[in-house]
Parts: structure tokens; C-alpha cells; sequence
DNA sequence: GTCAAGTATGAATACGTAATCATTCCCTGT
DNA sequence: ACAGGGAATGATTACGTATTCATACTTGAC
């Protein structure tokens, strides 16, 4: 047993003891098992068994100037973010790291949180969409933890980053609605100053003019499906639909899915619809959105991979950021010539779905 | 700077030199500012200052005896576990406490993961959903560390535990659906193993009995939209549907709602739906589910409690099992007499909206 | 049988902090 | 003026481990 009631914790001098060996020796046998003799390390590992011996990790960590542990610091909403821990989590747990997690719902917290954690000394820190004073930043750099920029392309060359490819990916749902032809697009981003909102319009925007088509820009106001719900609204007034609407964020989309239907408008009969992460609901029958699927799973470890490494590489070695390539989804929400009802009826497309509409 | 380079990371001893006072005083400083003298403070935090000097928690953490840090370990599939992740982190950020976070996706990885988790000498562990080798759990709680199992009834009365009310919840649901007018009703649980979807099996069965109806039992096999999707195969084929259909999570539900409606059955048409947890999803208009609402703040707020006071407390007091009551949401999937449309349509309701059908 | 080389272990130290005990100093009351 | 007391600070130690250095012991070759 660890101890007895309010005894002493077991350590690695109770063991020694217990075995009739040196500290130094208990430790080899956790640390470098084959360099102690065959029937000392059995001796020793009974009598750890018998007193319930756990090493401890402060302990080690403190002598070997190293945790093991790594932090992230996470939006606390959204589904996507909610993945994207996840993915963090396994990666580091198969690595043998441990994950030390803060979620904010404010970016204020943000500052206020990183003092606190700047005391652990973890070997990496993942910021994930958050913006740090840039003081603070140089700061913690400098303590030898090696920060990761996390879908964050505004970091890029201060501190490495990894990123899908939000340009191409929105250009290339951008094009697959011009394939489609869609020539007036609506783009709705979540928060026009986030950097990867604008990198998504800019790829959209961008293709859709090389195919001659037009598209507009509105904000939903956030990432969230109420944003989307509300901006639907506005959708629903204008006078005329736009032939397709992309959406900066798939969360944002199923509310504008939601909302839309408010106005009897449904995807993909009076408009095309995209949207972009990839979540797993866009693939659930209720939705069944196109989107742009990221590789959470290979960013998650890229970043983790970057994070983990820690003080093992000098910090004078620049590290390039990265840029991972999404894939395309294609879900009934752009599937021309059918019906949002699940009973396929084949009838002829009418056009892109835009019609004129009377005012409200 | 923290450090120069590859220089040695700042200590208090190199503020001690630099403020012309002792390692003590400095220490003394930072944790209890008011027994040092105003000036001499002064002269610290200064120095501290130009230094870029960071306290080292570890250090602390093994002079103290506690870490400031409770783990959690959580399934890594469901939305409802994310959503949980994400108070409990708030809730520790709020107390001055870090989250060290695992998620697994396997059972048999726990066992593993733990032996790694106990070595960090954590101030209490949560373990959610979990199941421990008792053997295991006995000789962590006797490091001192404060175990809270986190919906998982089963664990009560060996550990500390806090859950929602699952029979209770489970029960108004059913008076909800009894008050309708439904007497056949058909309960699909995740998984029948798990004590949670038994306790919801057992309110809804028990209320449904004495208001004379009857209450068959499905199992969808997970707690996995896929699974709610797959189970309203066989739904779908059934000779006679149910007047309805009391699902044990929300997402199950979901794909139930979703997997029906390729049957062409939808509610509150053809029969009613429920579901249980209270995910964001459910209040979403897309899908507007009956359910019952986890307080999930308040639970994690008590388990974190429960966690977070660690070895404050002696370990012979017995902490009693935390059950709160969750509250009913009435979405659009019970409301009788509406169609599905968002229209509302005023239209007498047809019975329970149960009718025999043609075998498939 | 002796010496060299290698192997297994022990003793001692450092990691960075917090807390205990001891010391110095200044102030106040008589 | 001096004793006594409180405030501020310094010296020291402990937390539990990993590592370096030193030492004892085993083995093999000549």
C-alpha cells in the first residue's frame, strides 16, 4: 500500500530499504533497468510491488528539467475546437506525454492563464486561435518551451505554425460551385477579423472571379450555429438568392440551413450550400453538408510533433510552418437535380436554384 | 530575458543576488507578499522583473506536496463528453487549478494510461464513464489523492461520485410522453451494460407501468449517432410503431430522427421522440428535441469540488454522492398536434400519431 | 597468481522552492 | 537607560529523484 492512513507517501528511499539497496540503484531499475543485475532488479521490483511504489513525476521532472507534460490553450466553444483537444489528447498520450488543457472563452483570460501556466515549465505549449501579447510571447520562448501556433496564420514567423490550407480549400469548394454553375456567390464568415475567415474569402473570392463569377461578403458575427441562424435572416430579405452560399465555418452553416428553411428555402432545391471544417455532423443524414474536411487528425500531430519535441532541438533551428491540404465533401447540400428529400426523385435541375424573389 | 540562449533559466537564488537579499526573502516575496518589508518588496519585484524571473511550480509542487493539478479522464467519443471537458476546465481555471486531460477511446487503455496519470502526484483525479480495476482504484486513493467518479453510478458508495439523476430524469420524461396519451412506448438505450442507460431504462419502464403502458427495451449497441441511425432500421421495419420513442442520449436520437426519416417517419407525425443529456444540437431548430437537460455546469462544478480540495480534507470522512436533478426540455419532437414544418399549422392531432403499417 | 578491464552498486550532489528556526534590529514602556 | 517584544530577514533543511563519481567485485588473459 502507498501508506498506511496519514502516513508518509512511499519513495524510492523506502523501496531502497526495503530491497536492502542504495536509492541510486531503485532509481536505475525505473530509469535504466538493464544495467542493474538480474536478481537485484527482481528484489527490487517485488519490494515496490509489496509497498505499492509509484515514482514521482515532480521529482523528475524537477532533476531532469523536463515534464512531459504539454499545454494547449483551446477556444472553450465550438464543436470544432472540442475535436481538435481530442486529437491533441491521443497524439501526446501515445508519444507517453501528458496534455495540460485550458480552454477560454475569452481571449482577456487568455494572458491572465499563461502567467500561471508559464510556471510549469511545459516541454510545449499549442496555442490554438489565440492572440498573445507579443512581449508576453518572446518571453515564454525564451524559457526554452517551444510554442506552436495552431490555425493561427497570423503567427506565422514569429513562433511555427500549422494550418490547413484555408485558401485552397476554399477555393476549391469555390470551384466545385463554379463547375456547378454558380456565377453569384454569397460568402458568409464567421469573424471577418479572424485571420483564417479572411484566408477562406480570399480563396473563394479569388476563384470565383477567374470563373467570372460574382461574390459578396457578410458576417455572421461569430462561429457559432446562432450566427448562423441569425444571418440567415438576413439571407431571407434579400431580393434576390445568390446562387450559392459558402459558409466560413460548418457550424455556422447548419444554422444557416436551420434558418433558411425559416424562409421555405432549402439546399440544394433554391441554393447550394458549403460549408468548411468538416465536423462530424456534416456527414449525418440531417445535414449532410459539403464542406471542406480537415485533417485534424494529421494537423493535431503535426502540432503535437512540434510541441513534444521540447528542448531537444536547439532553439536556433527555424522551424517552417505548416500547411496541410483539406478534402473536399460532397454532400447532398450541392447535389444538383434532387431533392432535400431522402427519396430520390430524378428531376431535371432548374437552373442553379436562383429565382427572383418578391420582397418580404 | 529568462534566459540568454542556452543560458540557465532564471531561479530565485539569481533574484536573491541581483535584489542584494536572500533566497527566503524572495521566496517569501511571491507567496506572502505582506510579511516583507514594502521597500525590500520593491527592490524584488524589480529585479524579478528585469530577470524575467517565473517561479517554477514544480519546485513548488514538490516542496508542497500539491500540484495544483486534477486530472480527468474522459471518453473520447460524444459530443456530451466535450461538452463536460470544457466546464471542467473552466471550472479548475476558475480555482487557480490546471487540467491535465485524457481522453481515451478504448476502456483497456485507461488502466494503462492511469499507471502513467498516478505517477504526477495529482491533487484528484475525476474519472468519467470510466471503469477502474477496483484493486487499481484502492491503491491510487491511497496516495492521498481525491477520486470523484463523474456519471458512473456504479462507483458510488466506493468512491465519491456525482451524477445526474438518470431514473428520475428518465422518469418525467415518460410521465411527459404518459400525459400524451402514448401507452406503447419503446426505450432505445446505448449501451445495456452501462449502469446510466440501466437507470434510465428503469425510471421510464417504472413510470410508464403505472400509467398503465407498455415499455420495450432496444439497444442501439453506442451512445453513437451511427448507432441511432442504424437502430431506426429496425424501427422502420417493425409491423407497428410505437407511439413512442424514449432514446437514451441525445445523439443517439439524432440519428434515429435522422435514420427514420428515410422510412418516412418523422416526428411528432408519426410518433413522438425523446432523448436524454441536453446537447447544444438538441435546441438547435434543425432537430428541436424533446430531452432532458443535464446541468452539466453544476456537475462539473461539484466534481470538480469534490476533486479540487484534495488532501485538505482528512480521508475518513465520508463524502456523501452528489445526484442532481436534471430538467425537461419540450422540443418539437413531442409537440402534438404540429406538423414537423416550421409553418406552424393548426391541425387537429390524430391520436398518439401511432398506425399500424404494411409490413415492409 | 596478478593485473587489466569491465560490471554492479553505493555515496554524494543538484534540481528550485517553501518553511522552520535563528538572528538582527528597532521601537516602546517603565 | 535598559529590558522586552515584535518585525524583518538570513541560514538551513527537506521535498524525491537522476546522475556523476568513486568503489567493490567479478572475470579473463598472461
Amino acid at each position: 500500500m502507498a501508506r498506511s492512513g496519514r502516513g508518509r507517501p512511499v519513495t524510492s528511499v523506502d523501496v531502497a530499504a526495503a530491497a536492502g539497496v542504495s536509492q541510486a540503484t531503485v532509481a536505475r531499475c525505473f530509469t535504466t533497468p538493464e544495467v542493474v543485475a538480474p536478481a537485484t532488479r527482481q528484489r527490487i521490483e517485488a519490494a515496490a510491488d509489496q509497498l505499492g511504489y509509484v515514482p514521482n513525476a515532480i521529482a523528475r521532472s524537477l532533476k531532469s528539467q523536463r515534464t512531459n507534460i504539454v499545454g494547449a490553450v483551446v477556444p472553450a466553444v465550438g464543436e470544432y475546437w472540442q475535436n481538435v483537444v481530442t486529437c491533441f489528447s491521443r497524439c501526446l498520450t501515445a508519444r507517453g506525454r501528458q496534455l495540460l488543457l485550458f480552454s477560454f472563452l475569452d481571449q482577456a483570460d487568455v494572458d491572465e492563464t499563461l502567467e500561471a501556466v508559464a510556471q510549469y515549465r511545459l516541454d510545449g505549449l499549442i496555442l490554438a486561435s489565440a492572440t498573445i501579447a507579443e512581449a508576453q510571447l518572446s518571453r515564454m520562448t525564451q524559457t526554452g518551451l517551444s510554442l506552436v501556433a495552431f490555425n493561427h496564420p497570423d503567427a506565422t514567423g514569429i513562433v511555427p505554425s500549422v494550418t490547413v490550407d484555408n485558401e485552397a480549400g476554399s477555393a476549391e469548394l469555390a470551384r466545385h460551385l463554379a463547375d456547378l454553375g454558380c456565377t453569384r456567390v454569397l460568402y458568409v464568415g464567421g469573424v471577418a477579423a479572424a485571420s483564417t475567415d479572411r484566408a477562406r474569402f480570399r480563396g473563394a473570392a479569388r476563384t470565383l472571379a477567374s470563373s467570372g463569377a460574382t461574390c459578396n461578403y457578410m458576417e455572421a458575427g461569430a462561429f457559432t450555429y446562432e450566427a448562423g441562424y441569425k444571418a440567415a435572416d438576413r439571407v431571407g430579405q434579400l431580393d434576390m438568392l445568390p446562387h450559392a452560399i459558402m459558409v466560413g465555418g460548418d457550424e455556422v452553416a447548419f444554422g444557416m440551413l436551420d434558418g433558411l428553411r425559416q424562409y421555405g428555402i432549402t439546399a440544394p432545391t433554391d441554393l447550394l450550400i458549403t460549408g468548411f471544417d468538416g465536423l462530424p455532423q456534416a456527414s449525418w443524414a440531417g445535414y449532410d453538408l459539403t464542406t471542406l474536411v480537415q485533417p485534424t487528425e494529421q494537423l493535431a500531430e503535426h502540432a503535437v510533433e512540434l510541441a513534444a519535441r521540447g528542448a531537444d532541438t536547439p532553439s536556433n533551428v527555424v522551424t517552417p510552418s505548416v500547411v496541410v491540404a483539406g478534402t473536399l465533401r460532397r454532400g447532398r447540400t450541392t447535389r444538383r437535380g434532387e431533392e432535400p428529400s431522402t427519396q430520390p426523385q430524378s428531376r431535371p435541375g432548374r437552373g442553379c436554384g436562383a429565382q427572383p424573389r418578391a420582397g418580404h
